[in-house]
DNA sequence: TATTGATACATCGTATTATGATGTATAGAT
DNA sequence: ATCTATACATCATAATACGATGTATCAATA
């Protein structure tokens, strides 16, 4: 795991852009996801998905829709059409922001 | 620049890591590179760069050495033993960080 | 059959940290 | 004179991930 204070920021683009790969994915599904695409380095806890999963949907990014499998409640995510738009541009400073990163924490180059 | 959120806990990293190529700097002199190394786009606030400094120097990471320059103070900044230490963890997490983020939000890759 | 771990949702208070606002002051340029 | 850059500082605020807590189903196993 990252030091807790690396992942702001980073929630709500990764759901927009895991939706945006698979349509459709419910709460438990996102948190096996994103452990699994980062090799168990990121482990989103349950009091910080549900609560931005409703503040996303709350933006009108998201649509949901429960779903009963056996007697349990399942709740599927997926993006509104605002919310594709919204997709790009989170990807675009997201994948920026990982180069600048190298840049800054890289090998020293040459005084210049 | 960045949201505002996305910047969470790389500030004392930067820090860290911009004294361990250049022994000594002073605040101002750090906002100028860390804005040089970006390409404009990390523009540190001064309200977020002075408590920093000094939260760093009160973890023992960093000294300080103040210098006239003129009339107005100059005060340099370098890592203590402790604070060179600190520098490795601290490269190696965020770089990690940053290919994590590179495989989170790049091209999705075949769903084995 | 009792217990544990996984599945699956939710809320709320707390901690952390970058920033805006504000303040002080020197110095060069227009 | 006025504006911009240099150079330090503090404080209240906002944003957000998380721990703690709660409810409940279901499969495995001891």
């Amino acid at each position: 795991m990252y030091s807790r204070e690396l992942l702001k920021g980073i929630l709500k683009p990764i759901i927009l852009k895991l939706l945006s790969d698979q349509s459709r994915m419910y709460g438990y599904e996102i948190v096996q996801e994103v452990k699994r695409l980062s090799g168990d380095k990121i482990l989103i806890k349950e009091g910080s998905l549900y609560p931005t999963l409703h503040a996303l949907a709350a933006e009108g990014y998201l649509s949901t829709e429960s779903v009963m499998i056996g007697k349990r409640t399942r709740k599927y995510y997926k993006l509104t059409s605002d919310g594709k738009g919204q997709v790009q541009p989170a990807l675009t400073e997201l994948l920026d922001f990982a180069e600048t990163l190298q840049v800054l924490f890289g090998p020293k180059l040459s005084t210049t």
